[in-house]
DNA sequence: ATGCCTTTGTGAACGCGTGCACAAAGATTG
DNA sequence: CAATCTTTGTGCACGCGTTCACAAAGGCAT
């Protein structure tokens, strides 16, 4: 999971659990595939494996949103692909604003996935008077002065912060001021929100960690494994991995 | 969160929940900014307040990696910081390597998160050979025919994946083959490893997908109390805002 | 030393998410 | 039409994660 979440406790909405929302998206991605191809019909079992889930958990999520297969047959992929659509509000078109065209800007500006999938970049905001006017991805990149201009004049309920985080909490709160409900945050710092308002996390550097944890441990049962006796599994050459603990604290409470 | 994620089963950690450690990192970060500050101490109310999470998730938190705190006081900053840094794994160093350097491999690259840390880019590798030998984020990008030397001399167990999604997979085996076991994947794909290998996924366009559910059901609702006859809180001047629902199903199932 | 105040650490209850396992439903074949 | 086979939809049980609420622990003032 890239990861983090920010969300008020109302959770369950028109019954459909958070948990099989998130999935929903893998799903339609998987059955998109299939509709390229031109397969008419999928297995729950069939899906599952596609979008990376087991297939009784893909069936329950289905199920949520109504009985759209046939037993004994499978799903209708076309079927699929706009009942999912629909349910996530894709079959409409969501204009949204990128702010702060750092590297991280100008790669989400360019990202293909967005304009596939119900989303346009309506615009490119940076508060560099520099990058004003030079265009990021065939968009001209405008500058923050017309940040509540631009999300009144196109209706833009969906803003993505990617300054950095000293001033993504500022911007965050012009976007809200100025109409904006649901915010994609990139800058790794917590923003602070009104009710009513969802904000979605993706920290990079967060994800890192998570993984340094379980590498970490890994390592570590390697060496409990070697001193148990058991050969560890075989390893790529190391160059100097060190074990886990074994420093000293460099602090320690009174 | 960002979020997908692909672990095996074997969850729980020497104790500690996987919820725990996602989190863990959240911590981290805003202690560092107290440590910055010079505070010496923080009362699980104040910490949890900095991190975004409610205060008794904090104390059962830190109750899994032991008794940090003083009662009556609070815990001691820098103590906590490198109790956290060790068990995450931050105390070592961990060489990454970042495959495909597009728009999004090179924001990785200069993404001043990693280095800050515990991590260090150890290589920035791409098919294209016409990126070969160019600096990105000071580095020169290497050729993916050397990927396989290049982990094996530096020792990386990390890697991240940020190629186009047809490319991925192939990507990922050559990875693990040469001796990786954590990948971070950027490509909006299911990658299949073998066991013991973890994956963690952040998929910008998923996030979006999720909010735009949100954000519909809002809208929705507002409809909703409108027809009710409460007035929708006032939002700001939406040019053609489409209702939920109101279009017809495409295809009908046979 | 004693009593009060603050804050931690955790037992217990609850709710959500997951996975099993199977009955119901439809297709298919003879 | 009956028998069989396939695949869905879901009731149920279990485990993880969250939250409450409070006892235990330490600081501090008198």
């Amino acid at each position: 999971m890239a990861t983090g979440r920010t969300h008020r406790p109302a959770t369950r909405s028109r019954g459909i659990p958070e948990a099989t929302v998130a999935r929903l998206p893998l799903y339609l991605r998987a059955l998109t595939a299939l509709s390229e191809r031109s397969v008419p019909t999928v297995s729950s079992e069939e899906l599952a494996v596609a979008a990376g889930v087991n297939s009784a958990k893909l069936r329950k999520d289905f199920s949520y949103l109504g009985s759209y297969g046939t037993r004994g047959v499978g799903y209708d992929v076309e079927y699929l692909v706009y009942q999912i659509s629909r349910e996530l509000g894709l079959t409409q078109d969501w204009p949204v604003v990128i702010v702060g065209i750092g590297n991280l800007g100008a790669a989400l500006a360019n990202y293909g996935g967005f304009a596939s999938r119900g989303f346009r970049v309506a615009a490119l905001i940076d508060a560099d008077p520099e990058m004003a006017g030079k265009p990021v991805a065939g968009i001209p990149v405008q500058h923050t002065d017309e940040l509540e201009r631009i999300i009144s004049d196109n209706g833009v309920s969906i803003g993505v912060i990617a300054t950095p985080a000293g001033g993504a909490q500022q911007v965050c709160e012009r976007l809200v001021a100025a109409g904006v409900t649901s915010i994609l945050n990139f800058a790794p710092t917590v923003l602070t929100v009104p009710d009513g308002v969802d904000v979605r996390k993706v920290d990079l550097s967060i994800e890192l960690q998570i993984l340094a944890f379980h590498e970490q441990r890994k390592a570590g049962e390697e060496a409990a494994a070697a001193e148990a006796g058991t050969p560890p599994p075989i390893r790529s050459t190391a160059a100097s991995r060190k074990g886990p603990d074994g420093e000293v604290p460099a602090v320690m409470p009174a």
